[in-house]
RNA sequence: GGUCGGUUCGUCUAGGGGUCUAGGACACCGCCCUUUCACGGCGGCGACACGGGUUCAAAUCCCGUACCGACUACCA
């Protein structure tokens, strides 16, 4: 039997960045195995889904690059088999109607109402006490033909456990006791999650359901239907969760665009060293390697090398610096500067783009020098952004000069605001601006004028770039050429700022 | 409250009875290189939650405690 996987977010917001995971680690396992990866959105719930996410989400996707292998399954489309599987089970007297009347939505912190009331009746609960379970039929098919509402509940067998072997978790057993009479079909006539994937799942022949640990107590319910339905579940393997620095729950409300996929995209990184970087939060393959292309991900990639407990997505909100987790800025930034160049290309063409700094001549007369850019300026770059901010001196005349490389590199040394144009006209005076060349010229000149280097080189690089880092002067000099050189050298807007 | 699960450096992790005076990576700190640095090189700081067992031997097995998490909805 092939083995099918499926990814199944509920459209209430961006692809997060733990269902990001979930999606990956769903796509490395189908193509490790050779099975197939599908797509279901669980829009079941009206009141929250909406299509902006259902686009968000399949935009995150699209990025990282996880295609479904078949056509994307709305779950609101099958809600009619639902129900109809719903009404079967109560035909076949496995579930009952329940007419207790709808309680009214509580409002404020549910799950905080929901533990309370447990605590409230100190914990004994008898999962079978409702009056309408062992209702005769007729009785049943009476109120329900008068038109009384109800919801249908899962008829949950007196005695015996679920029990299922997780591929991550290992054997869970859980006594029938503990697991409610579960509502099937709202009484408006919608049928639950529960009942859904359970439904979806069979139906799109799922064979394994890889997921986040949060429903892993879900499982022994959703168990009980399968049972119901005479259907052999499916085999299940739990994720640990990623949660925010303190192990408190990542939210979209308290810590915002950070756990949005989208956020990454548009903050230059590469969709590649993310899904690296993702991979490696609570996956190994036991090794000390930590930098995987995607196939080496799939071909390393096993259940077995998934751990228990959960990780922490780490970042300080009040540090810009490490405005997300320092390690996925640093794998970035090792992909940035270590792929091969030419897969590095396009994507700093879109950036530089976007920035309006690109020129066509970049990819015809200027390929070449445009490819020594690129090669040279990465060495010290993070992320794609980086291309048109800390770059934007070597694809354009306007540039914005750092404060703090213009006191550091120029203020301090008011010799070489005549000096830095005496260096202009040595360097219009040479005929070969190479790169030795222009060592020879720039060492003279600091000896005959009793200066040192660094200060001439570092008062250079502030005129010429704006910063006060980047790569060797020399290389910067032969990179801007003598034209750029000499008339950035003799200019004055930095002395003035 | 109940049920279930988890706990190795600040973070991601290796390890699954002796090879562990616990390895790697990120971050941090120091030194070196150097015309600068966010590059590179070298080094440092830094962890088996706690308490009991079992065993010749425990980070590894068992029990308890603490802490954290999930679930406990006519949400998904």
């Amino acid at each position: 039997m092939t083995t099918r996987v499926r990814f199944a977010p509920s459209p209430t917001g961006y692809l997060h960045i733990g269902s990001a995971r979930t999606a990956l680690f769903n796509y490395l396992y189908a193509r490790n195995v050779g099975g197939k990866f599908l797509l279901r959105i669980e829009d079941t719930d009206m009141a929250r889904s909406t299509d902006e996410s259902t686009r968000s989400i399949l935009e995150g996707l699209q990025w990282l690059g996880f295609a479904p292998d078949e056509e994307i399954v709305f779950q609101s489309n099958n809600a009619d088999k639902h129900r109809a599987v719903a009404l079967k089970l109560l035909e076949e007297g496995k579930a009952y109607r329940d007419f207790t009347p709808k309680a009214a939505p509580s409002d404020g912190n549910i799950k905080q109402t929901i533990a309370d009331r447990a605590r409230a009746n100190q914990g004994v609960k008898d999962m079978r006490d409702n009056e309408f379970r062992d209702l005769s039929k007729e009785e049943s098919d009476q109120r329900a033909a008068s038109g009384e509402p109800f919801a249908i509940r899962l008829k949950v067998p007196e005695t015996g456990k679920t029990v299922f072997e997780d591929a991550v978790y290992g054997t869970n057993e859980r006594d029938y006791a503990e697991t409610e009479d579960l509502v099937l079909l709202r009484s408006d006539g919608h049928p639950l999650y529960n009942l859904a994937v359970v439904c979806d799942d069979i139906e799109m022949e799922i064979t394994d359901v890889i997921r986040g640990q949060d429903h892993l107590t879900n499982t022994h319910k959703q168990i009980l239907i399968y049972e119901a339905l005479g259907v052999k579940p499916p085999r299940f393997a739990h994720l640990p969760l990623i949660l925010a620095p303190g192990g408190k729950k990542l939210s979209k409300r308290i810590h915002g665009e950070i756990v949005s996929m989208t956020t990454y995209r548009d903050a230059g990184f590469l969709a590649a060293a993310f899904r690296n970087f993702l991979a490696l939060l609570g996956w190994s393959a036991g090794e000390e390697q930590e930098i995987y292309s995607l196939d080496e991900l799939i071909e390393k990639f096993k259940l077995e090398g998934i751990h228990r407990s959960n990780a922490i997505f780490n970042f300080d909100a009040n540090n810009p610096k490490r405005w997300t987790d320092d390690k996925a800025i640093w794998m970035n930034a090792e992909y940035v500067r270590t792929m091969p160049l030419a897969e590095l290309l396009p994507f700093v063409k879109t950036e530089l783009k976007s920035a309006k700094l690109w020129r066509d001549e970049y990819e015809d007369d200027d390929k070449a020098w445009f490819e020594n850019t690129v090669d040279l300026i990465r060495e010290r770059f993070f992320t794609l952004k980086d291309f048109s901010t800390q770059g934007r001196a070597y694809f354009s005349e306007d540039f914005d000069f750092d404060q703090k490389a213009v006191e550091k590199n120029l203020l301090k040394f008011s010799e070489l605001k005549t000096l830095l144009p005496e260096l202009a006209e040595r360097f219009a005076a040479m005929e070969d601006f190479s790169h030795d060349a222009i060592e020879e010229t720039v060492k003279s000149f600091t000896e005959e004028k009793g200066s040192k280097l660094g200060v001439i080189m570092n008062g250079a690089r502030a005129l010429l770039t704006g910063l006060a880092v980047g790569p060797s002067m020399l290389a910067v000099f032969e990179t801007l050429g003598k034209e750029k050189s000499v008339m950035r050298l003799k200019s004055q807007v930095a002395w003035n700022l």
